[in-house]
DNA sequence: ATCCTCATGTAACACGTTACATGATTAC
DNA sequence: GTAATCATGTAACGTGTTACATGAGGAT
């Protein structure tokens, strides 16, 4: 990503949440992880990095703000010329070598599960399933609000892509729990222990 | 993620690897990318750094190999100490802050879709929908020779999340044209253009 | 003949994660 | 009245990404 002379994807994000307003550093930060958080996060301080660079771009233009109470902040806008970047950017069909990356460790424990204590690994399966399902309560909460907001199209795009992933996930650990306890663990049920042939 | 003295996960997942026989780092690397490489990927020259370190560690031990044709290798093999600690690792409930994490650049865009052409967004989302199918294909033959495999069930675990995740994207991505074309671009159709109140 | 890929790895730099700092509120 | 949180950001260090190197074998 940033294959030379471009910029990477998490500057366009940046330009994209400006695109709505105004907003300091620690400001972008919090929006970013509330809005493009499930697909796209950014580091903290990557975001200070991030404008710095963009303002010398001339993307952006920042400026110092004193307050009272408050620490002083810095408050960033969106330029012509950055809107124009981030338009191109989102029309031009991006040279996506990357696509999607998924990270969890979760699914890395389930892999090596052949080393993990039987009931372990099904507590594991269960407790991320029912996390879930508990995921998937506040994504109706969320796409029950953005489907009243009809400049909320696209962000509730995402937010259904978010749902049905989380229904799937929930749906396929049920499964797993079912048919990996059906083929151990002869401890606290009534069945007997049977000639279970494993190699090694 | 290795919060103070500990180690990351990409530690254990190389340890994982490495459980199933002696790797070159080149291997190591390669390996990875085919077997866990859809949920958690190690970059090129972290392996490296990585097994220095484990052997630093005492959790392998790797020994020069002087080859013909090919460059020289160092062969890795997992010691006992390491595999004690990648099995405590993985049957101890890990801190998961984390958990699972995606990083996509398509629904960022997705996102940002009100600054997007329709046209160019809508074929964008169908390429989606297009590139998951292939997927499905290719998790199908996985999926399948992974099932005549009695050892393999945990991998077979984690591909049929794969599957169902890649299902729930192409069916989204089939609703979400639909959808977004319903209310958009007069053009290429016999549909007349209606006034479309849109604001700003 | 030339180019691409494999098999091996190193080096430079960009990005992400954790910890640190600080004064004002809010929580208990 | 101490502790957590918010609002702001910086610094240090670990991880990821890209580019570079190199000789053999296969492709065209």
């Amino acid at each position: 990503m940033a294959p030379r002379g471009e910029l990477p994807t998490t500057s366009f994000a940046v330009l994209g949440l400006l695109s709505y307003g105004p907003l300091s550093g620690y400001a972008l930060a919090s929006l970013a992880e509330q809005s493009i958080g499930n697909f796209w996060t950014i580091a903290k301080s990557q975001v200070y990095r991030e404008l710095a660079r963009l303002e010398e771009l001339g993307y952006v233009e920042g400026t110092d703000v004193r307050q009272e109470k408050l620490p002083d902040k810095r408050m960033y806008e969106l330029t012509n010329e950055g809107r124009s970047s981030l338009i191109e950017w989102l029309n031009n069909p991006s040279p996506d070598k990357e696509g999607t990356r998924m990270r969890s460790t979760f699914l890395l424990k389930v892999f090596f599960g052949n080393l993990m204590e039987p009931e372990q690994l099904l507590d594991m399966i269960r407790t991320h399933r029912d996390q879930a399902e508990q995921a998937l309560e506040r994504f109706d909460l969320i796409l029950d609000q953005l489907s009243r907001d009809p400049g909320a199209v696209y962000m509730l795009t995402t937010a259904k892509l978010g749902k049905r992933v989380t229904e799937a996930t929930a749906e396929w650990a049920d499964e797993a729990v079912k048919s990996l306890s059906r083929r151990r663990t002869p401890s606290k049920r009534r069945s007997q222990p049977r000639k279970s042939g494993r190699k090694r």
